[in-house]
DNA sequence: TCCAGTTGTAAAAGAATTGTAAAAGCTCGA
DNA sequence: TCGAGCTTTTACAATTCTTTTACAACTGGA
């Protein structure tokens, strides 16, 4: 049915930068081209995390948004799930989610690596 | 009625691709050239399975529009029929119609598969 | 450097969801 | 009405996902 899937597509909301394509809609995402399926709590995760792409997010709001959990709860849930969703943005994954130690996770939009280290400079090189 | 017939054949509409042929409006479909006849329930599944191709139809979804079902209620029916087109889309019928856990099921149109593994290069042979 | 606190990890246990076979229930045409 | 074929239910198996556990590795301050 076309205006069902116009209509859909329209609602379709995504977040997308130079490898990941998200669909907040959808447990389905690609990284680069490889199609990449997530369960229902990472997904929901990686949701939170991009909603706030370029901020931290503390452990709290973590585990209070995804899991409902109190403060006072003492748990590797989330650890193991980020865990998860890095291996599943392999090999981006330690790339986009940062560890901010002692307060929470943040996701990093995709920015162009600088390689100053192979100290190959094509502009140097041509003629 | 000779103007109903001619309209209902231009309203013929049809899905098709590399091994599936399905008729919106008919209960026989082609696998290959396998003629497989649906029963009524299996051809509304499949047809709102089709008219959502390659996007996820939530439980919810199927069990409201196929079978009018509310939410909470607990069956296994859709997964009988499931299986029973899944059967009769052999040996495709797990390609066509992925599970999606937690969530629902989704249509994905047929695409070549890519085989890597024999190591066959075509274009590193050709002269 | 040392240490307490924090995060990473693998493996196992637990929970939830889906797959399946078989039987019971239903329907519609002969 | 009868019965073949279709649909749904049932009961359990299998799979997948989530959480816990136990410990290793890391971090940053004293």
């Amino acid at each position: 049915m076309l205006q069902a899937a116009a209509r859909s597509a329209q609602l379709e909301r995504k977040y997308k930068d130079q490898h990941l394509e998200f669909d907040f809609t959808s447990t389905t995402a690609f990284i680069d081209l490889r199609e990449v399926t997530l369960t229902r709590k990472e997904h929901e995760l990686l949701a939170l995390l991009l909603e706030n792409a370029g901020e931290i997010v503390p452990r709290d709001v973590l585990l209070e948004r995804v899991w409902g959990y109190g403060r006072d709860i003492r748990t590797r849930t989330l650890d193991v799930h980020v865990r998860r969703l890095r291996k599943k943005l392999l090999p981006y994954g330690e790339t986009y989610i940062e560890t901010i130690f002692g307060v929470g996770y943040r996701f990093q939009r995709y920015r162009e690596p600088r390689n100053f280290s192979s100290g190959f400079m094509p502009e140097l090189i041509a003629v």
